[in-house]
DNA sequence: TCTTGCTATGCAACTCGTTTCATAGCAAGC
DNA sequence: GCTTGCTATGAAACGAGTTGCATAGCAAGA
């Protein structure tokens, strides 16, 4: 497990609640890890409870109270041991490669629903990708002044761009095998 | 979840036990959707009461007995079904992303072992990128003489040889980050 | 002879992740 | 006035996935 890990490294990239911690997976940390709010509150609990994080109450009017969590030194430490293992080797998930698979297995309007799902999902990995591009534009525009933390969310947003590009090019490729059936 | 559905279409592609299955997900099907033995008897056990798959007692001497499963009428119209319904949003969950930023919160030598474990990590997918390049050139020697099965299959499996070169490219883009902070 | 490994299946316990619901006050728009 | 939506947190239940263990016979190698 490492969305732990996954926490330590937004709270010390900047220090929030729970609340906007889930706001951060949903937007920038969520493109390569996710994770909801329940999630989220559950493992800070136990990460509060272990001592690898401190709340701060801030009382808010208006709105509810919030605790914002910052890394205390027991958390670093944690996180610099974690750094030094090994990466574990992921789980797979590709619901499409199973689908296209499967395609042989149905008939031709099956496979003529399936041509249109796969338009429909490079549609949204082209837009995801414009996003990622905009982002990069936005937040390094000067790629030589940038801080050791900068270039390496720099290097993680290009691995993104790197896969979006790959994923469309090779959904040219199913979208050709499927019409050339 | 699709478990279930990318047991279907293994079925489909060919007939096999729970032992079997396991296999073909440890070597192919496991590229692109991962599952222990221990998932799979379960999930093969519920896909059974509900009819979706019926099995066939096998005697073996010297061996256990196996049950060797194929998919029904009704494993084939719940699959299609599912080939008609919407791909998923996938969960990413790069774990190695997370220790490329999390690099910014330790010291030069963490960040040097960070540097050799990516190292090691690269070594692992150029191994992968050789098999599958095996693999097509065993399974796939003339691309133009296949079935819907095989052309279908094919696709998939230049996704894999997609993927994995760019992320060789990528871990080098992300080597020199490393080096030059 | 002993260990390791393969075929073949399964139970039990646990952790992880998702979904649904609940509370609570405020702001904005219809 | 009513609904929708945002900030902010959490309980409860369920479903998915992992880990460890058990059984059992045979084959191969040290």
């Amino acid at each position: 497990m490492a969305l732990e890990h996954a926490i330590l490294v937004s709270l010390l990239e900047r220090p929030g609640s729970g609340y906007e911690l889930a706001g951060r997976f949903e937007r920038s940390i969520g493109r390569f890890w996710t994770a909801t709010h329940q999630q989220i509150y559950r493992v800070l609990r136990r990460m509060e409870s272990d001592g690898w994080v401190v709340a701060e109450e801030i009382g808010q009017d208006g709105r509810p109270d919030k605790r914002s969590f910052s890394v205390t030194g027991v958390g670093r430490r944690t996180l610099a041991e974690w750094l030094r293992a090994p990466v574990q080797p992921e789980a797979v998930r590709h619901e499409l490669a199973v689908k296209i698979r499967g395609a042989a297995f149905t008939d031709a309007a099956g496979r003529a629903e399936l041509l249109a799902e796969v338009t429909r999902y490079r549609a949204e990995h082209e837009a995801l990708l414009a996003t990622y591009l905009n982002g990069e534009k936005r937040d390094f525009p000067d790629p030589d002044a940038l801080d050791v933390g900068q270039r390496l969310q720099h290097v993680v947003l290009r691995g993104g761009i790197a896969y979006e590009r790959m994923l469309l090019d090779w959904l040219d490729d199913v979208l050709q095998t499927l019409r050339a059936l």
